[in-house]
DNA sequence: TACAATGATTCATA
DNA sequence: TATGAATCATTGTA
């Protein structure tokens, strides 16, 4: 009852031919070669499908043999472009989903610091540089410190050549992995439709993943430099006690305004200008010296008379010293 | 070498 | 923001 114009089915019937091309057998001769009737070929593209389906079931040899039987069928070019075209229909509707995201703040930032540390970028010693003229403003910088400088770069220096060997190993094999993968989707090519754009993004998706081991390599570079700098910058290592005049001079000031022992800013900076240190180390020096005059008053009680006498001496002498004007006074 | 002294830093608070 | 309190890291000394 069918018109014969009207090819049966995918699934009707199912009675393959001696020379059917599921056999797998391949067909390089041509269409020319095997003749089917027309109404066979929808038979064939569910069969092919079929075969597609089932190929990640096999061993590698087999799929390997069915992939070449298949890249030789006769029906392959059509079936190939239907695939394109299935593909780019439903590729539209991805084709907004991925733009170029915007770039990691927190990478910009790491990226940022090595290069002012002078670990990125071209090598000059600028963060050791750097580093020493922050120490040197901060105040607590000996002006001999040329040795612990030499030191420092050293260190600085092999915190880079590391920096760039991984860097340079995790670009290499980002490379190779890229290659590779590329090659692979070139090949699968062959059997099924990788346009452009998808090789593009899968790239695209590796070199994140690589990205992301390199922020880690970025991040852990960052914290060996901090933890340098810090060892270098830290001005308890390398504490120098006050002379002898200097500790004379601030402690003269304390037990004379024992009863309100803050100086002033203007007297601070006169006794910093005695002593040959600066307004901070004043402050420090204050700070440290009422908690621990506070903590044990007795034990500081013998420095307080020897200095109440001396003051009392200057007094007497009617001398007008250029003592710090007495703040409170009392 | 242990330990006290001391200058500096950090953190909480008023 | 100055100060107190705790703590760190080094120096000085017995």
């Amino acid at each position: 009852s069918a018109h014969p114009c009207v090819p049966p089915g995918p699934s009707g019937g199912g009675r393959r031919s001696p020379h059917h091309p599921w056999d797998l057998e391949p067909c390089c001769a041509g269409p020319l070669a095997c003749p089917e009737p027309v109404g066979q070929n929808k038979l064939d593209i569910g069969d092919i499908l079929q075969q597609i389906m089932t190929i990640t079931d096999q061993s590698l040899d087999e799929a390997q043999a069915k992939k070449h039987a298949l890249n030789c069928h006769r029906m392959k070019p059509a079936l190939f472009s239907v695939l394109c075209e299935i593909k780019e229909k439903t590729g539209l509707s991805m084709r907004n989903t991925q733009e170029e995201e915007p770039q990691d703040p927190q990478l910009v930032r790491l990226d940022n610091m090595l290069l002012a540390e002078g670990v990125a970028g071209p090598e000059k010693g600028g963060g050791a540089a750097a580093a020493v003229s922050a120490a040197t403003s901060s105040g607590g910088m000996s002006p001999d410190s040329s040795l612990e400088h030499s030191d420092y770069k050293s260190k600085l220096s092999q915190i880079r050549s590391i920096y760039h060997t991984e860097l340079e190993k995790y670009e290499q094999a980002c490379t190779e992995f890229t290659t590779h993968v590329m090659n692979l989707l070139r090949e699968q090519s062959r059997t099924r439709p990788v346009t452009p754009r998808e090789i593009e993004r899968m790239v695209a998706i590796i070199h994140r993943k690589f990205s992301s081991i390199q922020t880690q390599l970025k991040q852990s570079t960052c914290e060996a430099v901090m933890i340098l700098r810090s060892r270098f910058l830290d001005a308890r290592r390398k504490r120098r006690n006050f002379s002898k005049q200097a500790t004379e001079v601030l402690n003269e000031y304390f037990y004379s305004h024992l009863s309100n022992p803050y100086p002033s800013e203007e007297a601070k900076e006169e006794l910093a200008k005695q002593c040959g240190i600066t307004v901070s180390q004043v402050s420090n020096w204050f700070g440290n010296k009422r908690i621990r005059y506070k903590k044990n008053i007795g034990k500081f009680q013998e420095e307080a008379n020897l200095y109440a006498m001396k003051t009392a001496l200057g007094a007497r002498q009617g001398d007008d010293s250029p003592h710090t004007p007495n703040s409170t006074g009392n």
